[in-house]
RNA sequence: GAUUCCGUAGCUCAGCUGGUAGAGCAAUACACUUUUAAUGUAUGGGCCCUGGGUUCGAAUCCCAGCGGGAUCACCA
């Protein structure tokens, strides 16, 4: 479809459009509507005979002769409306009824209904209708899945493709859809209320970033005009939260959309959402405690119960959750005990189960390959991880038993990472020959190693208290609690390669040369035309179609002969 | 990036071993004053993703491309 040539349906509306205003109807009225009521609630709280104003979209239409029923669509949900031609028009004219209503409303427009709550006789409740408005025109035609008497949908909306591109049709029609986006922001504002009731604070900080610090990932680049600078999209905000906790806030926390310029499948979207939070004078200990009791009040504020589905599985997020060091994890799916073992020996571990290792990898990737390949996945149930290598760490402070681990720890849930917290490093020294190594790292090829924030160094010298942190993927903890299995059905509008722009208006050269001939002969023998013009079959039937249907030529047929002329 | 499946009417989908496209819903017209996947009758609606090839003839077969899904790989 191009994007100048209107469907059938779209023409017809437009017309309508057209005749509404020759009838003096306003179809995009700039008045508010007042309405009193909505659908949810009417039929929650049925009162008989209730007068109610309420608006939405017209979602169906069942016209029969004199009186007619339709539905209509509002945030909360769907109601029918009775319409009875004598009541909306008493007089002799019935216009309103039988052209407006009947004809010129389109499914998919925005109606405002004034009238009165009763139940049919089939028992369901409805408004019957004593005055509507056209509140908004809509030119183009909805999908319209249907709901049979069992329940099951027909002709649902469900092409992934066009569902992400108009997730605005997505929305309006399929309920589920927006279900799972209204749990979306109840989980962060349950979450939010969590942190205000204990005091810590909401605070911003900067997504444009000079040194994209925090995390190991590949930035979106883009330049500063006035300063002539380069400044990276933030792939974390973790060191901004940290000066934060260095300037003497107790507690504070960010809702964050983070950008990694990184591949995109079912669980990664270029940006995305973390909850990060740091807290002054805990450890992680602590926050393993604080993280179970939040997911846990989060599940049950958002889905009723911590007892949650995910595919065919049944996951509990009730409190306490599982905790497992990283070396017994790996030890029990794997036998082989990391503790104390040279770089070499994790090499050879690793070719031994059979995962594919290079020589640029460090003691902490190896042991991340381990865990990733071998453990991870098996962690269904929510798991914390804990004491990860110091290596793979470098902004987590040492183990305070043990100098080769640091105190971290991984939420697993459905063998997936939902969280990532640490006992904050806050000695300047130690993080900064952590920089270094990372930068060692770097020149030995991965590429993944940070850069070096002197000024978050500088903001460490001053002196950080003892902070633990933690951050949340939101997206993943999303799709867990409202069982969706891709990052697309968590965000509204999930990144798409940019959409093919319609096809050209443009005549081929082979249609030119067509046109061309018929002007100069015609009318002209089809058959003569076909042969004069020396084209394939197939570029013969696709040109000829084009020029008939753009209404250039005129196909006529007499008899046994078939002519082609210029059409008028 | 690899493998694989898909792209046909506004929507959901048929279309066989090649012979100028079908259904339901939606639309249009008429009938119908409590229906609910309303119903009945009639009608209109298609660059069959794009480009090339094979063929007398391609929605169908072949090649390339574009877009999307799934699985795998990569990605703290």
């Amino acid at each position: 479809m191009s994007v100048f040539e209107l469907s059938d349906q779209e023409v017809q509306r437009r017309e309508s459009l057209h005749k509404l205003r020759e009838m003096g109807i306003d179809p995009y009225p700039a008045a508010l509507y007042p309405v009193t009521d909505y659908a949810t609630g009417i039929k929650e709280n049925f009162e008989e005979g209730k007068q109610v104003v309420l608006a939405g979209r017209l979602m169906s239409q069942r016209v029969m002769g004199k009186a007619s029923f339709a539905e209509i669509l509002d945030s909360t949900g769907r109601i029918q409306v009775y319409i009875n031609r004598d009541e909306i028009c008493p007089g002799e004219e019935k216009s309103l009824y039988n052209e407006v209503f009947k004809k010129l409303l389109d499914l998919g427009d925005f109606i405002g209904v004034k009238g009165t709550v009763f139940k049919t006789q089939v028992g369901e409740i409805s408004v019957h209708v004593k005055e509507f408005t056209l509140l908004s025109k809509s030119l183009k035609p909805l999908p319209l899945p249907k709901t049979d008497a069992d329940g099951k949908v027909h002709d649902a909306f469900t092409d992934p493709e066009l569902r992400y591109r108009q997730r605005y049709v997505d929305l309006v029609v399929n309920a589920h859809v927006k279900e799972t986006f209204i749990k979306r922001s109840k989980a962060m504002n349950s979450m939010r209320q969590f942190f205000n009731e204990k005091g810590y604070l909401e605070v911003e900080t900067p997504i444009l970033q000079p040194i994209p610090g925090g995390a190991t990932a590949r930035p979106f680049m883009t330049h500063h005009n006035a300063l002539d600078i380069p400044l990276y999209l933030r792939v974390a905000n973790e060191l901004y939260l940290k000066r934060l906790i260095v300037g003497g806030f107790e507690g504070v926390y960010e809702f964050a959309k983070d950008f990694r310029n990184e591949g995109m499948d079912r669980t990664h979207n270029p940006e995305f959402t973390v909850m990060e939070i740091y807290v002054a004078y805990k450890d992680y200990n602590w926050m393993m405690d604080f993280t179970e009791k939040m997911i846990e009040r989060v599940a049950m504020e958002v889905c009723g119960t911590t007892e949650i589905t995910v595919g065919d599985t049944t996951i509990s997020l009730k409190a306490p959750f599982a905790r497992v060091t990283m070396r017994e994890a790996i030890l029990h799916f794997t036998g082989f005990d990391i503790h104390g073992k040279s770089e070499d020996a994790l090499h050879a571990a690793c070719k031994s189960l059979g995962i594919e290792t290079d020589p640029t990898m460090g003691k902490g990737k190896l042991i991340d390959e381990l865990f990733g390949e071998k453990c991870e996945g098996n962690y269904i149930q929510p798991t914390f991880i804990t004491d990860y290598p110091i290596e793979m760490s470098p902004l987590c402070k040492r183990h305070r038993q043990d100098p080769e681990l640091t105190e971290r720890f991984e939420l697993m849930i459905n063998g997936k990472e939902i969280a990532n917290a640490y006992s904050e490093l806050n000695d300047p020294i130690d993080q900064r020959e952590r920089f270094e190594e990372q930068m060692r790292l770097s020149e030995k090829g991965d590429d993944e190693a940070m850069f070096i924030d002197q000024d978050f160094l500088r903001s460490l010298e001053y002196g950080m208290p003892p902070t633990s942190g933690m951050g949340i993927g939101i997206d993943r903890l999303v799709m867990l609690l409202t069982n969706n299995s891709s990052i697309q059905e968590v965000l509204f509008f999930p990144q798409m390669r940019p959409e093919v722009k319609g096809h050209k208006l443009e005549l081929s050269d082979n249609e030119k040369m067509i046109l061309e001939m018929v002007e100069k002969d015609a009318p002209i023998e089809l058959s003569t035309l076909k042969v004069r013009a020396g084209l394939s079959g197939k570029q013969w039937d696709i040109s000829i179609k084009v020029l008939t249907k753009q209404g250039l030529v005129k196909v006529t047929k007499e008899g046994e002969s078939v002519s082609v002329s210029i059409a008028d």
